[in-house]
DNA sequence: GATGAATGAGGGTTCATTCAT
DNA sequence: AATGAATGAACCCTCATTCAT
């Protein structure tokens, strides 16, 4: 049995080919010149179509947008999926080596995708409510894997009780925020990277931690 | 004897009085709509006034919106100012007591003037450099003073000495930020303020402090 | 094998079309309004296409004036070019006649296109140094092929060789040149052309003969 | 008996003082910007007095220019006015010397006039048909009195008698107006303005004379 | 009388969107 | 289906003119 993709009639093929050249060709412009100053010709050229072509793939240049973060989304929310399994973790130092783990791979990413990141952090609050909701999914999610991580450590007794685990899981976020942001300020320093990676853990261990020995006597 | 500022002449007094509405008429509608939405013609009936005025204290829209960047850095900058006085902590006690006064009053302070920095942290970033830079100055700031009180902290031997401090500011930066983006999506939720803050001070005194029992014990 | 012209599209040959038209509308609106008093909104209105696409076929209002100078230019250059023939004069009789054709030709083109000449003579010195040099290489032209009149006629010697053919030549341009401010004061008054042309031949004439017997007695 | 000017109040010489101030203004305004380009506030800035001022002295931009051509043709006007005397010349030699004194005159205040004449010949026939009237005054006074030498030089005999003398006043004219335009090209070229005022004196005189042995024989 | 701040009509220009080919 | 020429609403900005001080 063809599976769904090899279905699709050549014809329908070309389309989806030139609406996904579209996306990257407006992700690409987006994050060049910014959504505001970008024309949709802007794209159409980019994508090496007419501009007439734009608008037989897409409502308008509004709509285009949500394809764009939509698909950014797609890329970004794969590092989280692979590392939501906060029941593997079993005692402590698992819980340190999986988030200085995580921390290592997500600010790779963030620099090597720092076009992409900058430009949702950047520009989507200042278009309109809609396109920071397609980011919102994505801080959401990140949001509950994280407070995840908390209700296991509690459970499995390596963490204390009495952590306010929405809270910290918010914190945890701006720990993560702000890193986002010093590395789009400066994308090639590694040496910060690695040093800012060691404190947000750091950060998150003694705070989390029932006592300070468990952490100070390694 | 007359101060020099009513030294000014009636007509450099209206000019002045003239100026200052188009601040905060600009801001108030940068706010509302946004700053690509906005129109000149917007602002200059917002502040009562003809548009052909408008093009007398600005040269452009641009122009005015660094008038209400710096306008509202000043206003914000003070809270800081205010708090800059690491040396005045003598122990931890002190330090968890000022941490916890300067984040409720900030927290206070940014629900209070949730417009306003709403719109920084929206629009700035979507601007242009020289917009955000308006901001960098305030981040800078109070990075600067946040890594005093670590100095200070460790100097007097209620922190540990193997402290990164700037990258632990950093954090205590990202701290901050994310309460910015909490408070804003729900200005009005005073008890995620009051849990978040509590945490926040959790958050750094543990991560600061060379052992735990002091933490632990009150 | 067809023409380089025929081998046009459709699509070129209608951009072409358009183009040209925007020029003539442009030539027919300048000339009615002047200049500085047209708008961009009444070329094309006047071309019957909107304004946007104005804009499709030149940078802005000083573009066009470029292509409406040089279309004129070009018209009114071929009277010159079929004229550009010295060395075919043998003698004296034959150059006075080709130097009354040459005026009585000349006035009428001037009479006839009065509105664009007008136009060239009275906007193009207002507006700036480029708009005229349009212009100037016409008269550099006529400057040109007057002098080498002289020339040939000094060669020749039906011509006194102690002309200064150089302000012999700027001094015929002036007798054109009052010609042309005449005839757009009234461009209906041909008795005028009638007696001025003679007067101008016999400006030219006898200031360059040798001796005035040659024209005193026919 | 007191002149009328003294009889001028203070006030009165004040607001006299400040016309003129504002008129000698424009006119270097004008001469340097073009009137098109023109600002009131540039012609007010320039004379030292604000906007209002301006108007309290003119209708408006329209109403200075007219003061300004006034201005310049009175001052113009005077050298054709010490020379209009016709009556005057006895014979061809005289009237050769009185052709060349007057070339040599005018030519030179027109180089050291050349920003006057200049905005004048430029600018004038763009703005609309009153501004040209101005100057068709003088033009005409030109014309009228270079016709007069013609029909005393033929009264007297020392010109040919089947002179069209209208045609001639008006060439003679162009052979001045090309010179203004050869002047303002290059106002420093004195040995082109001496070389054409004789081809000049030639032109006219080898048209006017009965027989060219009287020139030809010095 | 002098001033210059305020005005707003007017015109240039851009660009998202439509639609005939 | 693809194109790109055409469109015109929208918005910025200028500056002649007015008028309160």
């Amino acid at each position: 049995m063809p599976s769904e993709k090899t279905q699709l009639t050549r014809a329908e093929q070309r389309r989806a080919d030139t609406e996904a050249q579209l996306v990257r060709s407006a992700a690409e412009v987006f994050g060049r010149l910014g959504y505001h100053a970008t024309r949709v010709s802007d794209i159409a050229e980019e994508a090496g179509v007419g501009q007439g072509t734009f608008y037989r793939y897409f409502e308008d240049k509004r709509d285009v947008l949500d394809a764009v973060v939509a698909s950014m989304m797609e890329r970004l929310g794969k590092v989280f999926e692979d590392n939501n399994a906060a029941e593997q973790i079993n005692d402590l130092a698992e819980y340190r080596a999986r988030a200085a783990d995580i921390a290592t791979k997500a600010f790779d990413l963030i620099a090597v995708e720092h076009r992409s990141v900058g430009f949702l952090m950047r520009e989507l609050p200042s278009i309109d409510e809609r396109a920071v909701s397609g980011m919102s999914g994505l801080t959401d999610l990140m949001h509950t894997v994280i407070e995840q991580y908390y209700v296991v450590g509690i459970r499995r007794g390596y963490f204390r009780a009495d952590l306010d685990t929405d809270a910290a899981a918010t914190g945890v976020l701006g720990l993560g925020l702000i890193a986002v942001w010093s590395i789009l300020r400066d994308p090639e320093d590694q040496e910060f990277r690695r040093r800012y990676g060691d404190t947000v853990v750091d950060f998150i261990v003694r705070h989390a931690v029932k006592d300070l020995t468990e952490v100070t006597q390694p």
